[in-house]
Formats: C-alpha cells, structure tokens, sequence
DNA sequence: TTTATTGTTCTCCTTTTGTTCTCTGATTTA
DNA sequence: TAAATCAGAGAACAAAAGGAGAACAATAAA
C-alpha cells in the first residue's frame, strides 16, 4: 500500500465508496467518476493494483477492491508469531484474517499464529491461530499473551496476588511458574482460537 | 454471490420480496416485473443463478430461491451436539454461526458443538465449535465424524484398511479402536475448529 | 378435446466491457 | 542532459452480457 503512487492511492480511496455501496463498476464508469476520457489509461492502473494484491478481478463482474484493500471489518491483522519462552516474532506482509464476531472481544484485536507445541495442554495446537484483545491488565483465570522480562512470550492463564504473579499450565502436573509482577508484562488477552484442517 | 453479475443480483433481490411473500413467480411473470420483453432473455439469467446454486426448479412450479441463497453467505448452521459415543444431539432453533473463509471446505458444511472432553487429546475442548465437511469418504488420516452402529459418534483420526476401520485418538496411550468397516460411517470431515474464551 | 400457460432452445442483434496498442506530455531520477 | 517513470488520450478489437423474437414440447386448465 505504500508503494503506491498518487493516482492509485486515489483509485483505491475512490473504490472503497463503492465497496461501502456494494458496486463494482466497470473501467468506463470508473473514468467518468474520476475525470479521465480513456478506458486505456485507466486500465493500467487496475492492472498494477490488481498485480498488487488491491483488487480483484472477475471478467464482466467489475472492478472490486480485495479483503486486504479495503481493511474489511471483518478481518482482523495477523501480526506476527508467538512460541513460548521467545519474543513475538513480526511478520513482514500484514496479511489479514477473518475472524467471526462470536471469536471478538470488545476492544482492539489482532490474531497470533502459534508455533510449538508448548501450549498444548491449553488445546492450542501448533499453527493455530489465537485471537488476543489487546489490553495491558488482566483478571485472574484469563489466558494471557504475557512478556517475562520484556523478552520471552508466552501464552498461559494468570493468577494476580500481592506480590507475586503465577502462570499456570492447564495441566495440573506442570509446577505454575511465579515471577515478580514487575518482570510480567500483559501484552493481551485471549478471547478466541482458531484452527485449519 | 459475489462473482454475479449486476442484472443477476437485481434479480436475487426481486426473488428475495417473493420469497418473503412465499411465491414463486414463472419467468413471464417475472419478465414484466422486471421490464424485460422477453422469457428467453431471462431464463439465461434464471439457468445462470441456478448453477451458481441461488436458484431451484422444479417444473411447473415456477422459480424459488435456494436456502443458501436467503442465508447470510458467511455463516453456517450450528447442527447439533457431539458427545463422544452418543448420537449427535441435534439444536431445534438452528442458530447459524460466522464461520471465516479460511476455516471452510469446498463442499456443504455446518457446526458442530462438542461435548465433553474426550477429544481433548486433538486439541479439541468442550464447548468448542468443529466445521464440519459433508462428506461419506474420508482420506486416511483425516479428522473424522464417524456414527459406528448408527448410534454412537465420535471425532477421532480414521486409517481404512481393506477389511477394517481403525480410529486413532490423538493420544498415543490410548489404543486405536478397530471396527468392521460396515459399522462405521463417515458423516463428515473436520475443516476447521474454533474456540471463545 | 381444445386452449392457455409454462419452460426451453434457437438465432440474431446491440451494448457494454476488458484489453492492447501507439503516441504524447510531464515529472522525476541518474 | 539523458533516461526512466508516471499519466493520459485515442483508436481499435475481442469477448461477454443483455435482450428481442420466434418456435416448440410439456403440462395444466377449460
């Protein structure tokens, strides 16, 4: 989206009125709107943001920006990968996923792919995807994505008590881990999971 | 419903008043309403939207639309209960739930909620949400819904040989069960899995 | 039976749409 | 200054969509 030029920046904003309406109109109808007398010139701008990724294409149905353009409300980030005892590791190409509205929480979300099977005893399997609420407190019980010493991530339930903060396995055989609160930062809150077959 | 033509979707939403009104106009009927001289011109658009599975026929009884065409396209019917070695417990109001493209096989599919814990061991919790596949064959390997005996369900990995079914848990521990492949049916295959928290 | 309705198929036509091409000008970059 | 990039105009063409009208078989109604 960045490595956009002007003229395509402005296609793109123009097409997402059209998305909100839910047209797609044809590249004569897309030049009329925006001032232009020439389907050709037009088309090579379709063209770079179809190869872009922006737009999708389907003979004689229009012109139609993808799910990833139009920052569809429907979709939340996949921000990066999370495996225990590491940092969250970014992902460069921000895909986006769809995540149904039962799997949301209230406030700002994003979805973390799982790597590893460290959080298998919570029932999340390696390549899952987890939906996290992005809030830096919370209740006890909860499964939190939690920062040990700004550097290690991991994802377990937590048991705030003066003093002292425990991350518990699910599985009562693993010894809970109790750290200092100021070494535990809470990065978020897990509200949904998600997994492919 | 997305890859329809502009003149195809003004005729879905002038299907959709009839539906409501529970008719099922014949195509000359629908050609005035329409502005359209013509029935030839509009069965192409009618044989179009029927392949596209919006439209049924049935002759002499003019045109309906399908249940997938009045249904929100993101969502699918949450069918029943499944509790491991029970039948599937079927839900009277038939709530539908958003299920995101990723987590959706090609063919019909539909939710399940499962019961219990006994599939804890593929990572799949009580309460959880399964898509399901519709399908009677399975590939070796996947995760099934199998009814053995026509009574009891389960969700467990199937492997078929000639002459027997044998259906792992997740859980190595756990010996495989091994059936007769008569007494096992498979209803479906597991596509995706979600959770709320 | 006759009559009307219905679904279907066919050919012909117009309009719309997507695409490619060449040419021109402006702006930026090396 | 020369080269590259961006933007656009205009012409031309192929494909697709949309529609008209005629014709015909099957069915339902009179």
């Amino acid at each position: 989206m960045s490595s956009l030029t002007a003229r395509q920046k402005q296609i793109v904003e123009h097409l997402k009125e059209h998305a909100a309406a839910g047209h797609a109109p044809s590249l004569r109808q897309l030049c009329a709107e925006l001032g232009l007398r020439s389907p050709g010139s037009l088309h090579k701008h379709i063209r770079a943001l179809t190869v872009a990724g922006l737009v999708e294409r389907a003979p004689g149905r229009g012109i139609r920006l993808t799910a990833a353009a139009l920052h569809d409300p429907d979709t939340l980030p996949l921000l990066g990968r999370i495996a225990a005892g590491r940092p969250i590791e970014a992902i460069g190409d921000q895909r986006r996923i769809h995540v149904p509205p039962e799997l949301r929480g209230k406030g700002d979300c994003y979805v973390l792919e799982v790597r590893g099977d460290s959080m298998i005893e919570e029932g999340i399997l390696d390549g899952d995807w987890v939906v996290v609420e992005h809030r830096d407190h919370a209740r006890n019980g909860e499964l939190v994505v939690a920062l040990i010493d700004d550097a290690e991530a991991t994802l377990k339930r937590i048991e705030q008590r003066p003093g002292a903060v425990i991350l518990h396995a699910a599985n009562p055989a693993y010894p809970p881990l109790r750290y200092e609160p100021r070494r535990v930062r809470v990065q978020g809150v897990v509200v949904g999971q998600m997994r492919r077959y």
